[in-house]
Formats: C-alpha cells, structure tokens, sequence
DNA sequence: TTGTTTGTTCTAGTATAGTTAGAACAATGT
DNA sequence: ACATTGTTCTAACTATACTAGAACAAACAA
C-alpha cells in the first residue's frame, strides 16, 4: 500500500495522506509519470472518505507535485521533489521549536550540531 | 511582559503562553523557585481569557515545569527536558540533509524560512 | 478570625477545522 | 454510448480552541 494513515497520529488525515506521497517521491518510490491510484480508491481501501483524499491531492498539486486529470487521475509531474520530505521536516521542526519556545538562534545552534 | 502572544500565528493561544514561559525557562529569565504572575492578571493584561491562562499553566504543571498551589500562584519547580522532540526532529532533519546533499549552510537556510 | 487572593471546577456558548456523507456534474479515455 | 475519475456543492457531525460567568477551596495576611 502506497498511502498509509496512522491513526494514531494528531496529524489531518488529508496531512497524512499528502506527506505519503511526498515521502514516496523523495524515496524514489514514486517518480515521474506514474500515476497515484484514484481517490475513491484510496478512500475505500484506507476507511476514509473520498474528500480527505481529493483534499490531500489538491494539496500535492498545489505543491506543483502531481497533476490531475479527470479519467486519468492523479500523474507525478514535477520532477520528483528529492527534498520534499527535507522540508516537511523542516517544517515540524520549526513548529515544533516555537511550541517550546526555542527561537531561531538556537534552533540552527542545534541543527548545527546534529548535522555535525 | 514576560509572556507574550502573536495574534498573527495559528498556534492556539494557550501554547504560546506555555512557550513564552518555556522560552523564559531556557532563557534563564526564569528560574526554580521563580513565580509566574497569576492566571488572572496575565489574562486581563493580554486581554485573553482566564481559562485560556489556566490552561498552559496546567500544560507546564504536567510537564512538571511548574507547580500550581492557590493562594501562591505558579512557581517554577524545576526544568523537565521539553527538548527531546526537538532533538529528534533536528536529528531527522540533519540525516536527511545528508541523505539528499544539503550542506549545512543551506539546510539552515531552510529552516530559517520555515521558523519565519 | 476575617478577608482577599489565587487556583479548581463546573456549565455553557461560539467559532473553526477536520471529517464524513451524498449528490450531481464535467471531462475524457475505451 | 459508457464508465471512470476529478470537480463542485450542500450539509451535518465532531472535536478543539476560546470565551464567559459563576461558585468553590485553600492559604496567606491583617
């Protein structure tokens, strides 16, 4: 299965869904022209509804990622994305140094030594 | 003012009160055996709601920051490690960085954009 | 003791976002 | 023609965030 949902997770599902693919491109697991399988599809075979998954599409699109098409559904387009998941995380690092109150400084003190 | 608010950000009010003593915390500004202004008082003068203020004190007592007793308001306890999801995400953030070769210079970069 | 401060708890209302649901529509490949 | 697949619309439900007001409980101070 292409897409995977944690339930778990506190994460938008239509987030989640979009972060698969995003992580399947950056992976290589997923490269230009292929195609994703279609929402109603998706939907059914992860017991969500077929919004959340068109939503999660509309996001990659508007993230220049995919193109879509009806009948032909979702193709990748751009060139797959290698850092696509670099700022994913990226973002939730930021995010998440705001919500403990770490500014920026020292956030890139940090990054700078876990990169070492 | 020890504890602000950005009425621009998406984050929920409550955290960026908890963040703003957390950031206090880290900062040195507060210490142990330090009191937060009560609940009351921060509320008014943010002109946020009392409950809203109760709430990240209550977020900071379950972090074990701060203990909460009537009468004596909020009193820094000690500094639990907020930081451990942080250091997991900088951490997956630097591998990746690696991973897709991006240097250092541009990762921060990256995550400079992101924090704004 | 009495009073005041300050957190605790309760109910309740509003607003927004996420998700689900169902339906009709539009393009397009077969 | 037909079936597939995205597009658009309305609607409703749920959870969360926030606000509001009130009553209560502990604890310090005068």
């Amino acid at each position: 299965m292409l897409i995977r949902i944690d339930p778990a997770s506190q994460a938008p599902l239509f987030e989640q869904v979009a972060a698969s693919v995003r992580r399947a491109l950056s992976d290589g697991e997923l490269a230009k022209g292929h195609q994703l399988p279609p929402a109603r599809e998706v939907a059914t075979s992860l017991d969500i509804n077929v919004h959340t998954v068109l939503r999660a599409y509309g996001l990659l699109r508007d993230e220049g990622l995919i193109e879509l098409r009806r009948r032909r559904g979702a193709v990748v387009t751009g060139a797959a994305d290698t850092r696509a998941r670099l700022n994913t995380l990226a973002g939730e690092l930021a995010d998440e140094a705001r919500r403990v109150g770490v500014d920026l400084d020292e956030l890139t003190e940090i990054v700078k030594e876990k990169f070492a």
